[in-house]
DNA sequence: CTTAAGTGTCTTT
DNA sequence: AAAGACACTTAAG
């Protein structure tokens, strides 16, 4: 049984859909509202009914999970929806650390693509339903700019940031 | 600076 | 089966 649940974190409000303690998806914002439109629409494909039941285990974990921008928590099992080159995309990503940065060309060369498919690589990791566990905004474009992020350039920028800071201070 | 072509996958006709 | 959309990149005006 799917559940959600929305709740405030640091950067904003965060939409966290999940099964007993597996993370289905993650969406971020800053409308309640809206938050769960998308969701919504993005599940359609999900026969599954949806309730607003809360695990506090589970969301007290994620938030701090969140808030703390630790290193990938193993207790934390991801379903993904996708295909199976979405997956090889953000599996990718998943085993990157803190800091780490990737252009779209160096992810699609990893995955032995060549490096001018980058926009198929792109399509993909746009395509990820996780925010944060699955760490998209660890990707740049190779020209220097942010890049695109489907939460919002600025929660994607606050990240890299805390992200280059928490590095240092190490 | 701007434009155009190349590229692979996914979604929608 | 085909067309269009893309969180891109590179090269050429």
């Amino acid at each position: 049984m799917l559940n959600y649940t929305v709740f405030t974190f640091k950067f904003g409000t965060a939409l966290a859909v999940y099964e007993d303690d597996t993370i289905v998806y993650i969406s971020l914002g800053f409308d309640n509202q809206e938050l769960v439109q998308e969701m919504k629409s993005d599940f359609k494909a999900i026969d599954e009914p949806i309730n607003a039941n809360v695990d506090q285990k589970t969301v007290e974990s994620l938030k701090h999970y969140l808030n703390n921008q630790e290193t990938p928590q193993p207790k934390y099992s991801y379903h993904l929806f996708g295909t199976e080159f979405q997956r090889n995309v953000w599996d990718c990503l998943i085993q990157s650390k803190r800091g780490e940065t990737f252009t779209y060309s160096g992810l699609a060369e990893k995955l032995g693509l060549g490096a001018n498919s980058s926009r198929a690589v792109a399509n993909a990791v746009g395509a990820n339903k996780i925010s944060i566990l699955i760490p998209c905004h660890r990707i740049l474009r190779k020209d220097g700019d942010l890049g695109g992020y489907r939460w919002g350039p600025d929660i994607k920028r606050k990240l890299l940031l805390e992200e280059a800071q928490s590095l240092n201070a190490v």
